[in-house]
DNA sequence: AAGACGAAAGTGGTTGA
DNA sequence: TCAACAACTTTCGTCTT
């Protein structure tokens, strides 16, 4: 799918992003009156909430020239001197501010290094600017909160992460992760839905680089197992691990349990635990 | 010899008193 | 706050391809 706004093409099932650097190839606005020209003049870099202050402020730069780069006189440098010296102040002034720009800087970094589309950065970084509103943060960690964050924009957009996934990328461990996590989606009265086994059947089968057919296949498996209720109760990545090993027994192209147990991040035990109850409830004839 | 199978004990998180 | 509980993991011996 292509994203204009973030300027990716992005697989919304299994998150993985295709091209990062797309251009604009959308109209550019044209102006066919002064009032039209005033509505849609564009003025300078659209608004983030990436950067601590919405990427608005004002930075005074650093040669003392002015415009006509002229060097400035004695007295006027010393004044220059002073304006910047409080710009950088005010900019990033008391310790809320502080605290922010560090955490949003830390949004983008796991963001970057798990390959996260620019959306999540976005949705992550409007939850946790909530977070501060609600004054959530206090005694809790910086990173255990950002990591929260980015897992609930995960789950919003639903792109599929684990929490394993986020942990690897971020200072804080798994189990931090998922308490602000779930404490996120408390305070914040977030409505998140359930991950289905599907999105996770959609990732498995492309890092196993399994043929279309077989995901195919799987996909139908789950859905005939899904109405025989054998999936509720039951963890998304165990159902998919054992859905998408059935599917590459049936076709023929076989995967070992130990191969697919790694990418689900489940064990083989539980992988046999699965096909074996839905071995006693599915024909599987029927789809060959 | 690698992979699949399954029993049994262990782990971490949820639920309900 | 604690114990019961279900899902899942770890470990390890045995069977199958």
């Amino acid at each position: 799918m292509k994203d204009h706004e973030s300027g990716e093409i992005v697989c919304m099932s299994c998150g993985y992003v295709v091209i990062t650097k797309l251009t604009d190839q959308g109209p550019e606005w044209r102006a066919f009156d002064a009032e039209q020209l005033k509505k849609r003049a564009r003025a300078g870099a659209p608004t983030t909430f990436t950067i601590h202050d919405k990427g608005l402020s004002t930075t005074i730069d650093w040669h003392d020239r002015d415009i006509h780069g002229q060097r400035f006189p004695q007295g006027q440098k010393a004044q220059i001197y002073r304006l910047r010296k409080w710009q950088r102040r005010i900019r990033v002034s008391d310790a809320t501010e502080r605290n922010l720009a560090f955490a949003l800087s830390e949004i983008s970094k796991i963001s970057n290094n798990l390959n996260l589309p620019k959306n999540i950065i976005e949705t992550a970084s409007v939850t946790y600017r909530k977070a501060v509103k609600e004054r959530l943060i206090r005694g809790r960690t910086i990173q255990g909160i950002t990591a929260g964050a980015i897992y609930v924009a995960c789950r919003q957009c639903g792109v599929t992460r684990t929490l394993e996934d986020i942990s690897q990328a971020s200072p804080a461990n798994k189990k931090e992760i998922a308490r602000s996590y779930r404490f996120l989606v408390k305070e914040l009265e977030y409505f998140i839905k359930p991950v289905k086994p599907g999105q996770y059947v959609t990732k498995f089968c492309n890092q196993l680089a399994m043929q279309g057919n077989v995901e195919e296949l799987a996909h139908k498996i789950l859905f005939v197992a899904s109405e025989l209720r054998l999936t509720s109760g039951r963890g998304p990545t165990c159902i998919a691990a054992a859905v998408s090993y059935i599917a590459s027994k049936l076709t023929g192209e076989r995967k070992t349990q130990r191969e697919i147990a790694e990418i689900a991040q489940v064990t083989e035990v539980t992988i046999r635990n699965r096909y074996k109850e839905l071995a006693e409830h599915l024909q599987f004839k029927v789809y060959l």
